[in-house]
DNA sequence: AACGAGATCAACCGCATTCTG
DNA sequence: TCAGAATGCGGTTGATCTCGT
């Protein structure tokens, strides 16, 4: 069994209490030297062989997130931005899962400037995108997206804004939705049978829409997997329909989200035009 | 200059998962 | 196999900074 982390017995049997809050420079440099002489182990080995009265938990997030030699200092660029949004819009809140695809960036970083930046700004835009919408609901002047090019010629602030606005009111998981670029993803579509009653429509694109009921019709990625996962697959989207819609059995085995990583490459998805991952919010609000 | 509000960010907390003796 | 430690993650907090009045 290992050694409980949270205090550091002596030899005396006195029992150190770790040390909370800011780093000091002497801290940092401690664990920075140990960490290059010795490289990365078992964090409360490196916590008492260099000497630091902090848990292993506290020197693992402060090499993490501020010590390592990889990390970009500095703003956020405008692509990297856009990158946080895109994966954002498709992972959700999983801070370590986008942080691994910005490289020099950490999650704690991501996270904090998401919520603090991104988050405020994009609400403040679906607020201002609002507004237009009811102040231009002129019969010459309406924004319905069913109508000519409407849905291409969206721009991004709109698009994240109303995810934001459906997301917080909890409609919808954003990185769920998707609506086909253009018309010609409607053309003959056959229906393909799901083994819990519920109809999918491919369309040419590759992603699958699936009538969510009051959610609208929601569209999945093109699959990664094999044939044979096909029945996993619509389980699960399944599985995240009933939860959205309140009809699962809420024993808790639903996951709340799908789990996507599984069947859909996500940095192929990242990729695809921003357009193609809005929903058709019209049907819900 | 002083103050307050809002923004930023480092670090903690609690939980879930993974690891190991 | 299992209990408990270690690790990793996301949410939250609180100290500090910045900016407007």
């Amino acid at each position: 069994m290992r050694k409980p982390e949270g205090a550091i017995a002596t030899s005396t049997h006195q029992v150190k209490k770790m040390k909370k809050g800011l780093w000091s420079p002497e801290e940092d440099s401690k664990l920075m030297q140990y960490m290059i002489s010795n490289g990365q182990g078992c964090w409360s080995d490196v916590a008492k062989n260099a000497g630091l009265q902090r848990c292993g938990k506290s020197c693992r997030l402060r090499w993490i997130n501020y010590l390592r030699p990889d990390l970009k200092r500095g703003a956020f660029s405008p692509q990297e931005e856009d990158l946080i949004i895109r994966f954002h819009s498709i992972l959700g809140n999983r801070w370590s899962q986008i942080a691994a695809r910005l490289p020099g960036r950490t999650d704690n970083e991501i996270k904090n400037f998401w919520n603090s930046t991104i988050k405020k700004r994009l609400k403040k835009m679906s607020d201002t995108s609002n507004l237009i919408n009811n102040s231009s609901a002129s019969p010459n002047n309406t924004s319905d997206s069913s109508s000519n090019n409407s849905s291409s010629s969206l721009e991004l602030k709109d698009i994240i804004g109303s995810f934001m606005s459906l997301q917080e009111q909890g409609f919808v998981n954003p990185s769920l939705t998707h609506i086909p670029t253009n018309n010609t993803q409607f053309q003959a579509p056959h229906m393909i049978n799901h083994p819990c009653n519920d109809d999918f429509t491919p369309y040419t694109d590759g992603f699958y829409g699936v009538n969510a009921g009051l959610q609208g019709e929601l569209y999945f990625p093109p699959l990664e997997c094999e044939e044979g996962d096909w029945y996993n697959y619509k389980a699960d989207i399944n599985n995240h329909l009933e939860d959205m819609n309140g009809n699962g059995n809420g024993n808790g085995n639903v996951p709340a989200s799908m789990r996507m990583e599984e069947y859909w490459d996500l940095d192929q998805l990242i990729n695809t035009e921003v357009p193609s991952f809005y929903f058709n919010f019209k049907q819900n609000l």
